[in-house]
DNA sequence: CTTGTACCCTGACCGC
DNA sequence: TGCGGTCAGGGTACAA
């Protein structure tokens, strides 16, 4: 369940190792890894032997940008990375290794997906430009300003924590972060976000800045499958307020914390506070 | 256009 | 000890 703290830790991680690399080879062991093309032979020949320039991230997606082309990894649920200095993944933990690239420096980097929901898409510039234009602003950014949110939440009538989930309106907010942004701003999730005033928009506007900031700095949330690079642990899990915590008694007013279901997901809130 | 639902996948967990 | 059922949720395809 990476979002955009942990996908963003996992780039810092990346980065310092990956940049200025060429990959050497790659090898897929699963081939439903591949979203795009979705074949083995297709996909190596536009990834084997480039150069990666960056690595990025949009969203919940990372980015390798190439020489001629980008490589998306969406991780999903259960993707991981680990370095090592190869043939083996270092971490005992890799027992689902669904692709290895080999860079030039003669290190590997292994990815392991359980489920094998995410993966690899490897698109031209001028195609991840079209694909890019999907995606709503990145909430940290500067000049994601409260007038912002307020335009992501005012389309439709969607409730404000399913459109908080929409990639399109902000990217890279995901289930635990929604509930917690929420709750930091006193806001009942099952309103809908176009009835928010201008007041709620700006406590919701400074909560979900804030709790994504602070995840980030405390390396993400491990509460079940993710991992940073090469095992590492998040810290933020423990400072949750209501995600995962349904029954016990909430930090703010000690009512107890509710699990309902929007879109399928679980929204966990505070019925004494979130109004 | 928006919104809701099924599906992908495996492992952890639970009740019997 | 085993076994079936449920759940986890990011993204997409598709129907309404």
């Amino acid at each position: 369940m990476p979002e955009l703290p942990e996908v963003e830790t996992i780039r810092r991680d990346l980065a310092p190792a990956l940049e200025g690399r060429r990959i050497a080879g790659i090898r897929v062991r699963h081939e439903d890894i591949l979203l795009a093309p979705r074949r083995r032979e297709e996909f190596r020949r536009h990834v084997e032997g480039r150069r990666i320039t960056a690595v990025d991230r949009r969203g919940k997606w990372l980015l390798f940008r190439l020489e001629d082309g980008v490589l998306v990894t969406q991780l999903r649920m259960t993707g991981r990375f680990c370095i090592g200095p190869g043939p083996r993944p270092p971490i005992a933990d890799f027992r689902h290794v669904a692709a290895e690239i080999d860079l030039d420096d003669g290190r590997t980097l292994f990815y392991d997906d359980v489920r094998r929901l995410g993966g690899f898409l490897w698109l031209t510039p001028a195609a991840w430009t079209r694909e890019e234009a999907r995606f709503g602003p990145e909430p940290l950014d500067r000049g994601f300003r409260t007038v912002d949110l307020g335009a992501a939440l005012s389309r439709g009538s969607a409730p404000v924590k399913n459109a908080l989930l929409d990639q399109s309106r902000i990217a890279g907010v995901g289930n635990i972060y929604a509930s917690e942004a929420l709750h930091g701003a006193r806001i009942d999730p099952r309103r809908p976000g176009r009835s928010l005033n201008a007041d709620e928009v700006r406590r919701l506007h400074r909560s979900l800045r804030s709790v994504l900031r602070r995840a980030l700095e405390n390396a993400g949330t491990t509460f079940r499958d993710y991992r940073a690079v090469n095992g590492r642990s998040g810290r933020f899990q423990g400072r949750l307020r209501v995600y995962g915590r349904e029954g016990e008694p909430c930090r703010r007013c000690g009512s107890e914390i509710r699990r309902i279901v929007q879109a399928g997901r679980s929204t966990f809130f505070c019925p004494g506070c979130q109004a």
